[in-house]
DNA sequence: ACCAGTCAAGGAAGC
DNA sequence: GCTTCCTTGACTGGT
C-alpha cells in the first residue's frame, strides 16, 4: 500500500530533527541583519531536515511524502517579502536545496504539498487573495528549485474555501486561476470538504471545475463521510480517481468519536478500490503509518 | 525542566 | 460590525 507522510515525522523528531519557524513579530522584534542571519539558518535547518525524513521514508518503506509549507517562514510576509537570493549565506541554503533535490530523486519518494487551509482564491477580499497567491507563488518556486515536475505528479493541493451559490463562487475561481503561473495552475488540484451547509463535496468539485476546466480532484475520506452528496465511498472515490491523469494523492485520516479532529493511530485501513497514494493525516504521523504498512502484510 | 500562553491565517457564526 | 472560534506545531516566557 502506497501510504505518504504529512510534514512531520514524529521518530525523527523525538531524536531531535525537528523543523524551525519564525513568526513575523518574532521577526520584527530584533534588528534586521539578527533576524535575517536567524531566519537564513532556520531554513538551511528545514531543508535538512526535509532531507532526512526523505531517507527515513525510503528506509521505511513509506512512498511519500508532503512537503512542509513552513519550510521559508516570514519571507513572503508583504512586510519582509524577501527572496532566498536575498539572505545571508544563500549559498548554503542552496546547497541544502541541492541535498533534498537529490535526495528525492534517488529514493523516488512521490512529493507533494498542501498549502495552508487559509489560502483562498475565491474570497471578496482582494487582499486575502493576493496574499494566497503569494503563498501560492513560494510553494511552486521550492518546487521548481527541488525540480519536481510542473504537472499533476506533483500536486500542490488546496481547498476552495468558501461556501455558498457553487456558480458564483466558480466563476470567482477561475477568474484568479486563469491569471496564476503555469508553474502553480500545471500542479493546483482541489480537496473536497465539509463545512455545515458546504458545497464543496466530490460530486461538484467534479462538476465545477473537473468538468469545465480538468482540474484533478483530491478524494478525502474522512471529509467525504462527513458531507457525502448522496455519493458512496466507492463512488466518490471513483469519481476523484478519473479526475488525474496521473497517480492521484488521496487523504486518509480517522476522526476522533465521529468529529474531525484527527486521531492519533488508525482502526481501520484506506479503501483498496484502486492503486493510490495516501497521504495519511493521523497525529501518530509515522508511528501512524509503520502500524499500517504492519497490518498490510498480515 | 516543564507548562501555559502566543502566533498566524480567512471564513463563519453569534451577539 | 464587532468578537470568538476553528487549526497547527514551534516558540516564548513564567515558574
Amino acid at each position: 500500500m502506497k501510504l505518504s507522510l504529512c510534514c512531520i515525522s514524529n521518530i525523527l523528531a523525538e531524536q531531535g530533527t525537528k523543523f524551525r519557524t519564525m513568526t513575523y513579530k518574532s521577526y520584527c522584534s530584533k534588528s534586521k541583519e539578527e533576524s535575517q542571519q536567524k531566519l537564513s539558518e532556520i531554513i538551511q535547518n528545514n531543508f535538512n531536515t526535509s532531507r532526512h525524513i526523505i531517507y527515513h521514508c525510503k528506509k521505511s518503506g513509506i512512498q511519500g511524502y508532503r512537503l512542509s509549507s513552513d519550510l521559508t517562514p516570514v519571507i513572503n510576509h508583504p512586510d519582509v517579502n524577501l527572496t532566498l537570493e536575498e539572505l545571508p549565506n544563500f549559498k548554503l541554503i542552496q546547497y541544502q536545496i541541492n541535498e533534498l533535490k537529490k535526495a528525492i530523486k534517488e529514493t523516488g519518494i512521490k512529493v507533494s504539498a498542501h498549502p495552508s487551509e487559509y489560502i483562498t482564491l475565491t474570497s471578496e477580499d482582494t487582499k486575502a487573495i493576493q496574499n494566497s497567491i503569494r503563498d501560492l507563488e513560494s510553494h511552486a518556486d521550492i518546487f521548481d528549485r527541488l525540480e519536481l515536475p510542473q504537472s499533476y505528479e506533483a500536486p500542490l493541493n488546496i481547498h476552495v474555501r468558501k461556501d455558498g451559490n457553487p456558480d458564483e463562487i466558480s466563476s470567482r475561481f477561475f477568474n484568479v486561476y486563469n491569471q496564476l503561473s503555469d508553474s502553480i495552475r500545471k500542479r493546483l488540484v482541489l480537496e473536497n470538504n465539509d463545512n455545515a451547509n458546504g458545497v464543496w463535496s466530490i460530486k461538484n468539485l467534479y462538476h465545477y471545475y473537473y468538468k469545465t476546466s480538468g482540474i484533478p480532484i483530491t478524494f478525502d475520506t474522512l471529509h467525504h463521510s462527513i458531507l457525502h452528496d448522496n455519493l458512496s465511498e466507492e463512488d466518490a472515490f471513483n469519481l476523484a480517481y478519473e479526475t488525474w491523469n496521473t497517480t492521484p494523492i488521496f487523504h486518509y485520516s480517522e476522526g476522533k468519536n465521529n468529529t474531525r479532529a484527527h486521531e492519533h493511530m488508525a482502526t481501520n485501513l484506506p479503501p483498496t478500490y484502486k492503486d493510490v497514494y495516501w497521504d495519511v493525516e493521523l497525529k501518530g504521523k509515522d508511528y501512524a503509518i509503520l502500524e499500517m504498512l504492519n497490518k498490510c502484510k498480515m
